[in-house]
DNA sequence: TGTACATCAGTGAACGCGCGTTCACTGATGTAC
DNA sequence: TGTACATCAGTGAACGCGCGTTCACTGATGTAC
């Protein structure tokens, strides 16, 4: 994996750095939060271990770019399940789809890769998500304006639906993560729970798909 | 908090297996799960580290007996959360009340110990939530047929209710033992998910409270 | 009530291991002239 | 185009540390007679 973009140096990398990020997200994603340290990375990546601190002041600061990594992947990996969705003709059914595609892609996300799904809130610290500039929690608003616009979504929670959908999927996610529903349980539950959401979003009369 | 039973005694301890599992959780009250070592526990329970192999297979086997202990410290903080509200004229607000207090419960113990919370359902492994004879599992269980006696549950929702709710409270709770949400922003979310799971169970004209 | 002895629950020293981090170094790169 | 040299990104050895676990041991307990 480790990709010197001038051919012909053994001795200087090219990349260390991205390199690392990599190495390490895939230490993280086979083995967990706790296989990830400088010896292991460096070794993952072809280098000795003191080479790793021209790139990053410690482990920490690794630790940090790691996660920050995870969550962006996350991002991009829901907004690909979106973008798959097949438009159909009524809006409303195109924005449930779109809006449920988000749901499925970040519990699938959790399923495939437990390991970095626990890690991906880990460290944004002292960024608490009203200024969470996140590219999921915007897909998740994008989604719910979408909602919105179609008429499907009462006024009175307009203003808790995002949390609200998220806490919801979220809850699911981290226990698929942590490997306490048994595989065959998870479709249903997240069926129900996608269902559950949409039903609270409601205007009164009841739900409209 | 080391208790000789037998006073006089320093050579023997009296109960180290219980005050190991004692120091152990606090410990990762205090410090997080990976502080918590054979050393460590050693130090605090005032013993010898290979003491402790009297007592335990290994790291791993006491980090189970931690982990549960800490699962059936929940439960038993929610029911008193639960057993704690007054009891008022209105079977249907009761129904709703107790059902509110285990979800303040659940996510309040989150913010109070939060690294315990990270840990209880770390170890129920081979025990997916269906044959889970959990405390906290049961007395939501119980919550909710109180609120389907009352007419609160729409019978279209009744078997997906308990997962819904719990999933949505847990993801609460999980953003919240990570210090994801500003502190002043938990009580108004957590009412907003209280809100919207009781609007998602209500029979389809609408809510009743 | 007193003594011999098996059993149990501790001690204390040692083991090997992998870790994060440091430091003086060296080989490659690229720029100034 | 060719050479001198500063800069940059690596090496390799060493440091001290805390860890889980083992082992031969020893002091206290409780039971049999």
């Amino acid at each position: 994996m480790l990709t010197p973009l001038r051919k012909g140096s053994e001795y200087h990398h090219g990349d260390l750095g991205h390199a690392a990020i990599r190495a390490a997200r895939n230490l993280v994603d086979r083995e967990g939060w706790n296989a990830l340290g400088i010896r292991r990375v460096a070794e993952v990546a072809g280098v000795t271990p003191a080479a790793l601190y021209r790139h990053f002041e410690n482990l920490e600061q690794l630790r940090g770019e790691v996660s920050l990594q995870v969550r962006i992947e996350l991002g991009d990996f829901i907004r690909a399940r979106r973008e798959r969705v097949k438009t159909s003709r009524s809006k409303a059914t195109n924005a449930i789809l779109r809006f449920e595609a988000l749901g499925e892609g970040y519990v699938d996300f959790a399923r495939r890769h437990p390991r970095l799904f626990e890690v991906a809130f880990l460290h944004c610290d002292e960024k608490p998500i009203s200024e969470f500039s996140d590219l999921a929690w915007e897909l998740l608003q994008e989604s719910i304006q979408e909602l919105w616009e179609c008429g499907l979504l009462d006024k009175k929670v307009k203003d808790a639906a995002p949390m609200f959908a998220w806490s919801s999927v979220h809850g699911l996610a981290v226990l698929v993560a942590q490997r306490a529903l048994l595989q065959r349980d998870q479709d249903l539950v997240l069926r129900q729970i996608m269902d559950g959401v949409q039903r609270s979003f409601a205007p009164n009369s009841g739900r409209s798909r």
